[in-house]
DNA sequence: TGATTGTTTGGAACCGTTTCCACCAAAATT
DNA sequence: AATTTTGGTGGAAACGGTTCCAAACAATCA
């Protein structure tokens, strides 16, 4: 590309290429008249200094990492872009780490803390076990988790548990009982993300505090897609006495929940209620009832507190903090009051099998 | 972080950084015994090479970037999907960088060329012009365009104007004559993106074919974006003689459309009928009839191409090739033939002035 | 056995910056 | 006038790899 290097320039403005150098860097100590020469032969050379020879010297790559589910989770590309804005105002690189498959995301997480090609790492959406946290943290580069939990690890985050029962409580508020759970899949054997099953927590306690019996059939996990919850709630509305109510843990699932009723011609919030979770761009266009929650203020703090972290040379392993975002309801058209029909059938203790956590 | 060197490996080996950097490399003129004693030492040290010296070094960066209206393009983040897709398989750094302002564009195409930080330039969206292009050519970087034009450039791209004469043409054969068209803005001052444009071509050219004449007044464009084009909307259906179908030049204005029609109390597609652009996601979900345009499959071909000319020496400018995606009607449930009120009506010709090219 | 060919190997040179140190001239101090 | 201080400057060394060249060694052939 172009072959000119800071010696060359050195040459044509008969200077040494320190002095080039500092003229670059805007290092004070260089003569007005000096570094009017140098620049005239950098703009007659058309020079400009090389990053990654720059980066060599520096020991700084001024880009940093950014791992995340993007393309099945649409609340990371809200994030995302809260952590763009950010960055690209302070001029670093963001370099996209995409996680589809468990494979990728393990790879990831061996491959990442190797090398010195990222000034920091931010992570969204998927908690580091503890040898992988381990792996970070020996390596001492600055990771940031957003929507995800170590102890060990920085990170922004907001109460699931809350988040699960606020929802809950708004459909209980309505007069529904009969209140079914989709969600992800809550353990997978090696690494629990966990968001959804704090709010299904949420949801237990919720329920527990109006005396509703927690019935294990009212909840159903499969991988996270709007295909697949779709299905679920196609298995809920079949079952002899079907919910009033669905919380999803997320508003991708509750498309899909939207989309079974539709499917089945249940009219929505009449006979079925739906509430999601995230606030997601899209909610709002199909007039989802959900819990916000700030997607691209968490990216926003995620990336300010990853660059702080880059910036001060930090106190040995610094102290941990963890920091909250608020939720909110928004209630919007697809959660109303359950049909007088299935007021009657209340509490048939059908099932009710209680399991405690 | 890892403070150990290619020199401390090849000392605890007993042997030539020369023969380290060979086993590392794969290099066949190593024996065998001597490869071992590398790997120990390797693995004992738990060494891993410095990307950033080893890029110096190359001359290579291995990682490319890709320029995009991602947040406020969703069909930025599908076709990036098969970006990734591409990329990730290749082992290439995905460096994102995100467009939103012409500020943030022009020193985008400023910057970009400059120094040798990436194998290659992926853009997406956003057509470069002559001098920015020109910079691009210069500086020999491998460039491929996805849905952007230049002469000089490859890229991959649909045939707009066929899109655009579609989706009219839709229209027509349900029984519109009153046809709008939605778009963003076709010529800001210095650089068309072009697309919408395009569209704008075949829409009248299908109407032109029809026989019906086109009027200036169902034709509204405004930035691009869902708020914006439902103002636009309201315009339309505030007119005298309102369309009964209106033709957006994407699926995300097409929801401004329908947004606007829902407020006003009009049924979609009893009273009026939308046909969209792009077929993103959310179009499915929102039952939209739209154009699809194969998104994820421009990201996949335009990496592919953009890794082949990063691969091959490539011949002095290589001969510029512009690939073309197939298009396809989706008719889902936002259009359908006019009210019988409307029909009425045809041909008032009020304010019918027709606009040649 | 000696000459020839082929395979491994060590290490200097290089990639293009930044930074540090030594040096110099001019200014300030005595 | 001699000495110290200061601001500017040149250039070597360092960053951590890859590659090239020459040398060492092994294997083959006559």
């Amino acid at each position: 590309m172009s072959p000119v290097t800071i010696r060359d320039v050195a040459k044509a403005a008969g200077v040494g290429v320190g002095t080039v150098s500092r003229v670059i860097n805007q290092h004070p100590s260089v003569r007005a008249s000096t570094r009017q020469k140098v620049e005239d032969a950098i703009a007659t050379l058309d020079y400009s200094p090389n990053p990654i020879a720059r980066q060599l010297s520096l020991g700084k790559t001024l880009s940093i990492a950014v791992v995340a589910p993007f393309f099945i989770r649409p609340s990371s590309v809200e994030r995302l872009q809260g952590v763009e804005t950010v960055l690209s105002e302070a001029n670093y690189d963001l370099v996209l780490f995409n996680v589809e498959t468990q494979a990728r995301r393990d790879t990831l997480f061996r491959i990442l803390p190797r090398g010195d090609s990222f000034d920091g790492i931010l992570i969204v959406t998927l908690s580091p076990q503890d040898v992988e946290a381990d792996l970070l943290l020996q390596v001492q580069v600055p990771v940031v988790l957003v929507d995800a939990h170590h102890p060990r690890l920085n990170r922004v985050v907001i109460d699931d548990v809350a988040g699960g029962h606020m929802a809950t409580q708004h459909l209980i508020d309505l007069g529904h009982s009969r209140i079914a759970y989709i969600s992800d899949i809550l353990e997978s054997p090696f690494r629990h993300e966990g968001a959804s099953a704090r709010r299904f927590q949420g949801y237990r306690q919720a329920l527990a505090a109006a005396s509703i019996p927690y019935r294990h059939e009212y909840y159903r996990q499969d991988r996270h897609g709007v295909l697949q919850a779709e299905r679920l709630a196609h298995q809920l509305l079949e079952l002899p006495a079907p919910p009033t109510a669905i919380f999803t843990a997320s508003d991708t699932q509750a498309i899909g929940v939207l989309r079974a009723a539709e499917q089945r011609g249940i009219a929505i919030p009449k006979q079925l209620s739906v509430i999601g979770f995230d606030d997601i761009e899209i909610a709002e266009y199909m007039h989802l009832t959900t819990i916000h929650q700030p997607l691209f203020t968490s990216g926003v703090e995620g990336a300010q507190r990853l660059l702080e972290l880059i910036r001060q040379p930090s106190v040995p392993p610094g102290r941990i903090e963890e920091f909250h975002l608020p939720l909110r309801l928004v209630q919007r058209q697809t959660t109303a009051p359950p049909p007088a029909s299935a007021i009657d059938i209340v509490d048939d203790g059908l099932d009710a099998d209680l399991i405690n956590y």
